[in-house]
RNA sequence: UGCCCGGUGGUGUAACGGUAGCACGAAUGACUCUGGAUCAUUUAGUCUAGGUUCAAAUCCUAGCCGGGCAACCA
C-alpha cells in the first residue's frame, strides 16, 4: 500500500496526521480539514496544552484547513473572563491564530433544542432523584446499574419538566436531564449519563439567562458538529467518552465529527494538572500563574522560554497513544538549541570574588573588544571596560584545586576572556579564614587573550570590571518538584511535600558588564559560561535590574564533580 | 471481577509483512579565547508464550504489565 503524499514526506508524521491524510485522500467531507482547540477557561494554559495547540493548529496549517478556538465554558462555577483573555494571548504568543473564535455557551439555545429532540424521541428523561440516589443506582465496574423510577416518564411530561427546569422553577439539584441509553452497559459512561443540571449561577458570558447548564458530554460533540469540525482531537482520558460522543451525534443526526485521542504531555519534575497549579497559586507557593517555575506558557515566557523552543519540543515528543513521561532535559535542550543561535553573549558574575591586578596601573581603564555571538557574525562586536580591580566567579577559584579543575588557583595562570592572562599570586583571607580577595598579576603581552609566545592556558574565565559593573538581582530557578513524577508520591501523602524547597534562589549583588544596561524584557542573553538569562518582565527596571535564569549551559565540570562527589 | 486503550535501547519516537532507524541522555575522542557550541565514534531495544507466513515489532490467540472509566467537572 504505497503512500502518495510526497508533499508531506518531510513533515513529522504521526497516527493522527496519517488518518487525516487518508481522509483527505478519500475525499471525506470534500477533502476539507477542520480542527479545533477547546480549552475550558478555568485556568492558564500550560505546556501540555501547547502540544494540543501545535497538533490542532499544525494539522490545519499543513492540510490547508481551518482550526477554531472554542472555549468549553459549560460550568459557570469555575470559569472566568480573565482566563479567556490569557488563553488567547498565550496561543498567539506560541505562534498560532485561529480561524473562528467560538464559545460553547453560544450554543446553549441550540443545545436546549437538541435536548428536546431527544426527549421527543424517547431518548432522554428528567430524573428527579437526588445526586446520591442516582449515584447509588449506577452499579459498579462488574454489576449493572438499576433503572431510575422516572426513566419511563412520557415525552410530554419530560418536556414540561425540562421547560420548567429552564424557567427556574426548581432549586439546584432538584432535577437532572438524562440520556436514556442502557443502565446495564459495560461502558459506565453509557449508563444514562446526565445531560443537564440545574445551576442557579451567573455565567461569564450568558449572565443570568440560564439556570440549567449542559454537561461536557452533551456539549462537546455537538459543538464540533455545529462548527463542522472534521477531526476532533482530544486527550486519552476522553477515550471512554467516545461511544457517547458518537451516540449523541447519531441520534441527533447532525454533522458526523470524528473524535481521535492522543496521549497528553507529561514532563519530569513538574506538575501538569490545572487543579494542582491552581492550588500552588492560591496557596502562594508560587508568585502567580506566571511564576517562572510554573509549566504554564506565561510562566515559561517570563522564565525566558521562546515559542520556537516549545514548538520544537512538541515536534520532538511526537503524538502517540502511549502514556509517556518526557524528560525535562528535552525541553531545556530545545531552549538551548534555539538560544545558542540567537542570544547575544555578555559577561556577568553571579557570586563575585574581588581580584586585584597588582601590576596594572592605578586608575587606568581600557576598552577591549568582545564578540557578541560566535554563532552569528552579524551580531557584531562590543567593547568591555577593563581595569585594575575586577570580579570573577567565586567558583572559578580553588585554593587547593584537584587535577581536573582548569580554573584559577594559587600560582596558576588563566585567561580572562577577551582580556589578559593572569596569574594568581595570593589569596587574601579575612579573620574567619574566608577568601575575600585575590591578588594576581597580568601579562601585558597577552592583551586580547592570546599569548604571542604561543603559551596556552587551560581555563578561560568571565569577569567584570568592578568600577564599571552594574549591580543586579539574579533569580536562579530549579525544578518545581524534587521527584520525577507525582506518580512516585503515595496516595496517603500530600503531593505538595514533593515540592522542591530550593526551586528559587535569589542572588543579590551580582555584577554585570555595563552593556547589559540596555537589555529590554523579552530579550534573551547568554551570560558566558553560566546560562541564558532574561530581564524579569515584572520586576526588572533600569535602576534595579532583575534577571531570570532561563536555563543553564551544559556544564562539563559540574558533571565531573557529580561523578566524583 | 467488567469495559476501553496501550506496551520498541535509560527517555521520547520511526519502521504500515521484507536490513530495527532517529533524537535526547550516557561514554570516548577531536577541536575550541565559553569545561558552551561543533565534529567523530561507541553504547543499548521489539513485554512473554504460542500460531499464520518463505519472512512478524507489524497479522491472530492467550497471558503478563501499565493507563483510563462508577462528578449533577472538563
Amino acid at each position: 500500500m504505497p503512500h502518495n503524499h510526497p508533499e508531506s514526506a518531510e513533515r513529522p508524521r504521526d497516527f493522527i496526521r496519517e488518518i487525516v491524510a487518508a481522509d483527505v485522500a478519500a475525499g471525506l467531507h470534500g477533502g476539507r480539514v477542520h480542527t479545533r482547540f477547546p480549552p475550558e477557561p478555568n485556568g492558564y494554559l500550560h505546556i501540555g496544552h501547547a502540544k494540543s495547540i501545535c497538533l490542532n493548529f499544525g494539522i490545519a496549517r499543513e492540510f490547508g484547513g481551518k482550526c477554531n478556538l472554542r472555549f468549553d465554558d459549560t460550568n459557570p462555577a469555575t470559569e472566568e473572563t480573565e482566563y479567556v483573555d490569557a488563553i488567547q494571548d498565550d496561543i498567539r504568543w506560541l505562534g498560532f491564530e485561529w480561524d473562528e473564535l467560538h464559545f460553547a455557551s453560544d450554543y446553549f439555545d441550540q443545545l436546549y433544542e437538541w435536548a428536546c429532540v431527544l426527549i421527543n424521541k424517547g431518548l432522554a428523561y428528567v430524573d428527579s432523584q437526588t445526586l446520591e440516589e442516582i449515584r447509588s443506582q449506577r452499579g459498579t465496574l462488574t454489576e449493572p446499574g438499576r433503572e431510575s423510577p422516572h426513566r419511563n416518564r412520557s415525552p410530554g411530561e419530560n418536556l414540561d419538566l425540562f421547560q420548567r427546569m429552564k424557567a427556574g422553577e426548581f432549586p439546584d439539584g432538584a432535577h437532572v436531564l438524562r440520556a436514556k441509553i442502557d443502565m446495564a452497559s459495560a461502558h459506565l459512561i453509557m449508563r444514562d449519563p446526565v445531560m443537564y443540571r440545574i445551576r442557579h449561577a451567573p455565567h461569564h458570558r450568558t449572565g443570568d439567562k440560564w439556570c440549567i447548564y449542559p454537561m461536557y458530554d452533551f456539549t462537546h460533540g455537538q459543538s464540533d458538529a455545529i462548527e463542522k469540525v472534521t477531526h476532533s482531537i482530544c486527550t486519552l482520558e476522553f477515550e471512554n467518552h467516545h461511544p457517547l460522543y458518537d451516540w449523541f451525534i447519531e441520534n441527533l443526526e447532525i454533522f458526523p465529527s470524528q473524535q481521535y485521542e492522543f496521549a497528553r504531555l507529561n514532563l519530569t519534575y513538574t506538575v501538569m494538572s490545572k487543579r494542582k497549579l491552581l492550588e500552588l497559586v492560591r496557596e502562594n507557593r508560587v508568585t502567580g500563574w506566571d511564576d517562572p517555575r510554573m509549566p504554564t506558557l506565561c510562566g515559561l515566557r517570563r522564565r525566558g522560554y521562546t515559542p520556537e523552543a516549545i514548538r520544537n519540543l512538541c515536534a520532538q515528543v511526537g503524538v502517540t497513544k502511549f502514556n509517556s513521561l518526557t524528560d525535562m532535559v528535552v525541553l531545556e535542550n530545545a531552549l538551548r538549541n534555539d538560544l545558542n543561535k540567537r542570544a547575544e553573549r555578555r559577561m556577568a558574575v553571579l557570586r563575585p570574588l574581588k581580584v586585584v591586578i597588582t601590576n596594572y596601573p592605578d586608575g587606568e581603564t581600557e576598552q577591549l573588544e568582545a564578540i557578541n555571538n560566535p554563532e552569528d557574525e552579524s551580531a557584531g562586536k562590543r567593547s568591555v571596560p577593563f581595569s585594575k580591580v575586577l570580579y570573577i566567579e567565586r567558583d572559578d577559584f580553588m585554593e587547593d584545586p584537584p587535577k581536573k579543575f582548569f580554573r584559577l588557583g594559587p600560582g596558576r595562570e588563566v585567561r580572562l576572556r577577551y582580556a589578559y592572562f593572569i596569574t594568581c599570586q595570593e589569596a587574601i583571607k579575612d579573620d574567619s579564614g574566608e577568601i575575600v580577595e585575590l591578588h594576581c598579576t597580568y601579562d601585558p603581552a597577552t592583551r586580547g587573550g592570546d599569548a604571542p609566545d604561543g603559551r596556552k592556558v587551560k581555563g578561560t574565565l568571565h569577569w567584570v570590571s568592578a568600577e564599571h559593573a552594574l549591580d543586579a538581582e539574579v533569580r536562579l530557578y530549579d525544578h518545581l518538584l524534587k521527584v520525577e513524577s507525582l506518580g512516585d508520591v503515595g496516595e496517603d501523602e500530600d503531593w505538595k511535600d514533593a515540592l522542591n524547597p530550593n526551586s528559587l534562589e535569589t542572588l543579590t549583588g551580582c555584577k554585570l558588564e555595563p552593556s547589559l544596561a540596555d537589555v529590554q524584557p523579552g530579550t534573551s542573553i547568554q551570560f558566558e559560561r553560566l546560562g541564558y538569562f532574561t530581564p524579569d518582565s515584572v520586576d526588572h527596571t533600569a535602576d534595579k535590574p532583575v534577571f531570570n535564569r532561563s536555563v543553564t549551559l551544559k556544564d562539563a565540570w559540574a558533571k565531573i564533580q557529580k561523578k566524583q562527589g
